[in-house]
DNA sequence: CTTAAGTACTTAACATGTTAACTATAGCGC
DNA sequence: GCGCTATAGTTAACATGTTAAGTACTTAAG
């Protein structure tokens, strides 16, 4: 059987906690855990959105974003209220306590991806991340917000068994 | 501040469900995680390991380790015995009843891989993992994490009293 | 021998991951 | 309206992720 250690869902596991060992103090010093922190970036973003268009923004499954939402109302960083034209759909949006957090940990974010793009090379990590899209574009992204056909893929290898 | 979708460990996460998609569903069909599939794999290579040694060839934090081997040993998949040597450590092993589930799914974890890289093409796949231990290399080196640059910049710029 | 420091693993507490089941609303056809 | 199906979100149950604290053993200094 193929290496367990060098197969690719080990090397993308590791290199995410490479990538984020230094962000989780970070924010855990502010009061936040990485999930947390994924949603006040996507909510920072626009004036209001709904829980699903929230759940695919910051890679979350459903379950996990209710009870993330319910921690940052308590907490007093998100609001809720209810779509008046779908009664069945929750719009979110930032406090001003939110905001205010976020702006105090957006900079340190910033600054500790700067240090990643510094270390591993700026040419080197768009090439990664290009990579990791053709990737998941190609495999078939399960969180794939865009829902049109993928136009200008020009690195990818396109599909083999057509 | 940058798009959060486009970073890096956004990325990351992204190419690492699209991945494992297709396997999680296979793995619980035979009534495993993918974290204890992690550990079967491992423990198939080696007549006998302890749980650290365990730990760093899955992927796993201790304290989730722990908790999967007593689930596996309760199921009859794993047994334990103290190391005579060190009365620290735990060593594990596959039962016989272990060994048979790995050469059951092994095969379908392999065709599943294969679909992989049949879809995204061996080429790309190779750079792709490349770039990933690279990464994870160059991250992961105690050196780049410390504050100050690669070679060449001097301290003169920074604190001067390390 | 005795004690202090270190190591290997476990436990605890809380947050999230994952699948399935559930509730409420919306949209459609009759 | 009534019933059917689909959608949005929540809840439930169990497993893992993450950090901190605890336990048992080892090692080395005194």
């Amino acid at each position: 059987m193929r290496g367990l250690e060098h197969s690719l869902p080990m090397q993308l596991l590791r290199a995410r906690e490479a990538a984020m060992i230094a962000f989780r103090p970070m924010l855990r010093r502010h009061g936040l855990t990485e999930q947390q922190w994924r949603v006040l970036r996507v909510l920072a973003e626009y004036p209001a959105l709904d829980a699903g268009e929230l759940a695919r923004r910051s890679l979350l499954l459903a379950p996990s974003l209710t009870r993330i939402l319910q921690h940052l109302e308590s907490a007093g960083r998100v609001r809720r209220h209810r779509d008046p034209c779908d009664q069945r759909r929750a719009l979110f949006a930032l406090t001003a306590t939110g905001r205010r957090l976020f702006n105090r940990i957006a900079p340190e974010s910033e600054a500790l991806y700067a240090r990643l793009e510094a270390v591993f090379g700026s040419a080197a990590l768009l090439e990664l991340t290009q990579l990791l899209q053709d990737f998941s574009a190609a495999v078939g992204d399960p969180f794939a917000t865009d829902s049109s056909p993928p136009t200008g893929v020009s690195r990818a290898q396109g599909k083999i068994g057509d």
